[in-house]
DNA sequence: GCTATTTTCAAACAAATGTTTTATTCGTTT
DNA sequence: AAACGAATAAAACATTTGTTTGAAAATAGC
């Protein structure tokens, strides 16, 4: 009868409780607010999840389980292994995974949620971080060496690899700022490709000038050459 | 006598809030929490500000004004006024903005108070924007305009401005993971002329590829070519 | 079909918090 | 010196909110 009610009580809170959290945080969230929207009875929430933050725990677990199951960010043996292909295909993994419906539907879903443990972490975070993100960073590390033929020491590797990361997550969460800058380049569903492309081949034109400019020269040497071509 | 009060009462509030609000978000922030810190009466928030909000305003205002007076956006005339030398002079008054104990602080001052507007912001942001960010925003994409000799359009120049601004914002934000990653790219104080440079070197390499890379084609070219020095 | 366990529900509790009120103090002006 | 307004102080008010409680209902196991 109540054909409403197609999941359990307890995954309904969770699944409502992403969006409540990410909408309006932590501390703003009301167990109240949860409750109502998720048809459940107020004292629900305790008894299912203990308290509130282990409500907060729950969810969070689920968001980055569910976002990197669904958008996997191991090297498809399937695809050329040419670095720059995988590049490309890291970064579009991460934008999908940012942006797509069926991933974390960027600041409008739970990407306001993420970028929150990004910026200020909760102890809810500490696990996540050992379980996805290192080993996320670990393929992006392996991508860029591989793209300088195993030159690069890490010293150069890192900076790189957070430029990007740095690149794909502002392009996502900054969405406010951006919709008064750049309409065209707002983090949507249909502009995944758009990004990706572009944060790719800055990426790479930044990896090439990384890896071929001279170490320790203070003055850049690249684009003056390139201003000498027209005099 | 008390020469532990050199400032009047509401300036006091204004310093203290700030940093409370950074390190606790708007909601979690508490007018007993900063009353008693600046070592004023509870009442004395509502007295001068009316609301809470209003006191949030008063320390974004604050907060931007400082920030952007101390190390300022514009063009310094008596630099040298080639485009990549202007380039590195914006990234690195970013970074100091960001950064520098005599602007923002980072995230341990008033940075995650900045963050936090920039991901979900306030109605108090709005003025902020058009004050503050459309202006600075102006002058990179001058620069970079100026950097691509004027052949670049704003569909080439507005998502580098991004790619720029999403490092420096990120490198200086997201803290917590960088430590977890790359402890030596922390964005620390002393670190801003490395992090200045890095970001200064890769968005120059970035920039060119964009600026030189054929309309429409797919496949990467410029790091093929790279490889196929080492064959 | 009955019992034991789990889950739901309504109500109440206790703590925290933004705001208001009223009185007092302080500095300036008349 | 008196008077006025601004600023400060202490207390109380009205909500909000996380959590607990105890009973009812539903479910599972035998």
């Amino acid at each position: 009868m109540p054909r409403k009610k197609p999941l359990p009580t307890k995954e309904r809170i969770i699944d409502v409780a992403g969006d409540i959290f990410g909408k309006n945080g932590f501390k703003a969230a009301t167990i109240r607010q949860i409750a109502t929207a998720a048809q459940a009875n107020l004292a629900a929430v305790n008894y299912h999840f203990r308290d509130k933050e282990g409500l907060y725990r729950a969810v969070l677990e689920d968001t980055f389980s569910k976002g990197f199951h669904r958008f996997p960010y191991r090297k498809n043996p399937e695809e050329s292994n040419a670095p720059d292909q995988q590049l490309h295909s890291f970064i579009r993994a991460m934008f999908h995974r940012f942006l797509n419906n069926e991933g974390w539907g960027g600041i409008s879903g739970r990407g306001k949620l993420i970028a929150r443990e990004f910026f200020e972490p909760t102890p809810a975070f500490e696990p996540i971080v050992d379980t996805y993100i290192k080993p996320h960073k670990e393929i992006l590390v392996s991508i860029i060496s591989d793209l300088s033929r195993g030159k690069a020491g890490m010293d150069k590797i890192l900076p790189c690899a957070i430029s990007i990361i740095g690149q794909c997550v502002y392009y996502t969460f900054a969405a406010p700022v951006i919709q008064r800058i750049a309409k065209e380049f707002l983090p949507t569903q249909e502009n995944i490709d758009l990004l990706a492309d572009h944060v790719f081949w800055f990426s790479l034109g930044g990896i090439q000038q990384i890896n071929t400019r001279p170490v320790d020269k203070k003055t850049p040497i690249v684009l003056n050459t390139l201003q000498e071509k027209h005099p």
